[in-house]
DNA sequence: GTAGTCCTTCCAGTCGCTGGAAGGTCAAGG
DNA sequence: CCTTGACCTTCCAGCGACTGGAAGGACTAC
């Protein structure tokens, strides 16, 4: 399986399968003529690889989640932890995005869009300074 | 007023104060031993810059509404569709981490979470194959 | 004079790719 | 046999928005 074979079943640009195996992600072997050659089981890992990163772990946790899932004798305990570390994360960016929108939502109500030049987002911006 | 005190004042590091210097978004007048000097006006422009940047405004974002705060005829209609546009993104962000957050949790309940090696949260990594 | 804190510039690294150049390889068609 | 075009290779550079550190100059206090 060549690379842009191995990309459209993942669905991973070739170009980050590249990328991939220059960090050590994954170990394609070689055909004589120098192409990589993408068998069954490191085609499942650029899959495991993409699904794993859309859920949105960072390339190190990704190493570590395939590593586990490389070792037949793993402990679900750790992919947990892992998991539930991600969803901490979720949450805190969830609350974090909530916060700023509350704020920008309310300077957005406040501001009357016309073309006059007062502006109450500006005046917020500017600080006390420019609110005094 | 010294790049320091420019930084305490506005809450940004001295390091990213002289790094909106180099990318035109803040031009501080010079002592004569070379050190920047923040006018209040400079020194506005940052607590401006701190105060856009934590609701999530791109540097791009940042460069285009210091133009409209510096800009006595702007029309604060253009203000309000950048925070409006802005305020998209959140929406749309916020929408795709609670989707996430769905999905993760509920492999996070599936998961048994103790050291035997079978994990849900891995099957389901490894896509319709590694189910099957 | 010297210790310590500030300031300067410049270079390199972060993260996770992404784009592009330069060149090798392969299958199909004439 | 030759060409076309799609594929493949490596390497280098850049994105955004900083951040860290080195090397060296300037200033203040004792």
């Amino acid at each position: 399986m060549n690379i842009k074979d191995a990309a459209e079943a993942s669905g991973l640009p070739a170009k980050t399968i590249r990328y991939y195996e220059e960090i050590g992600l994954v170990s394609p072997a070689r055909a004589a003529n120098g192409y990589r050659d993408f068998g069954a089981r490191e085609a499942a890992k650029l899959g495991f690889l993409a699904r794993a990163r859309s859920l949105g772990f960072s390339i190190d946790d990704c190493r570590a989640l395939l590593s586990l899932y490389e070792d037949r004798e793993r402990a679900s305990a750790d992919v947990k932890r892992l998991a539930e570390e991600r969803l901490g994360e979720i949450d805190r960016k969830i609350a974090e995005l909530e916060a700023l929108k509350v704020t920008l939502s309310d300077l957005v109500h406040r501001c009357h869009g016309d073309d006059r030049p007062d502006c109450p987002i500006l005046t917020d911006l500017a600080g006390p300074e420019g609110r005094a």
